[in-house]
DNA sequence: CCGCATCCATTAAGATACTG
DNA sequence: CAGTATCTTAATGGATGCGG
């Protein structure tokens, strides 16, 4: 069985009946939502999107991007040439999903003194019991 | 060691390096995304909020809870009565994540048209080799 | 260089029984 | 009711070898 199916048909066990929730939960994937904000700048090669993620193995970006690539969401163009290459670039539809996925990181990046504040006072209370 | 931990910890090894990384992956969970849309209705009972998810554990949904009011954005009120009442709501910061969030599903359900389309040419590709 | 495939260690998720 | 503790199962990530 090809790597390309683990994470599509694993996930219809928690996200079964409901088909969106499974198209969510490829946008919204750990590596899913780095790989969408990378390309929504340009193209990435394979190994130049993962360096530009860092710490992404090789496995889960394949997987990743093989997810995206079914969904519509990400256009891989494979050039038949020696050493391979292959460029990676978001469809419209990605385009789409990228943008908003960007907005929440950025929201995210912003609201981090925020979230910094409440996780001090979270656990001062925590440690007082 | 209590469960709360579990999360927010080892997704340092992870998203370590950079902290905002981590407050997004809380935010866009598998779980944690489905009770930020749920919460922006209104505040919901533990479970309540369970039922309304369908099919999320009750360790996974503890420990969803646990993390987003560690995080700021998911007010827990625990009325002191027995049997006990405990309610969730949404912080005036989670309102925030929650809305965008929310716009995301709403994209995502608005575009299943596409992506089945798209699958569908993915496997009809594949399957021809 | 871009993968696919497999084995293996680690981590997260889920089911269940139990407590205040 | 709202969790916690414990155990089992599934997902993830690393390493390695292989092929186009």
């Amino acid at each position: 069985m090809p790597v390309s199916n683990e994470m599509a048909d694993k996930y219809v066990a928690g996200a079964a009946m409901c088909p969106y929730r499974l198209v969510l939960e490829h946008v919204t994937s750990r590596w899913g939502v780095l790989v969408l904000i990378e390309l929504l700048d340009r193209p990435y090669r394979f190994s130049e999107l993962r360096r530009a993620i860092g710490r992404v193995s090789e496995k889960m970006l394949t997987q990743t991007l093989q997810t995206l690539e079914r969904d519509g969401l990400v256009h891989r163009d494979a050039k038949p040439v020696i050493p391979p290459r292959v460029d990676y670039s978001l469809t419209d539809l990605g385009r789409e999903a990228a943008e908003q996925v960007r907005a929440l990181a950025l929201w995210t990046e912003s609201r981090m003194g925020e979230v910094e504040r409440a996780r001090e006072a979270y656990d001062e209370a925590k440690g007082r019991g």
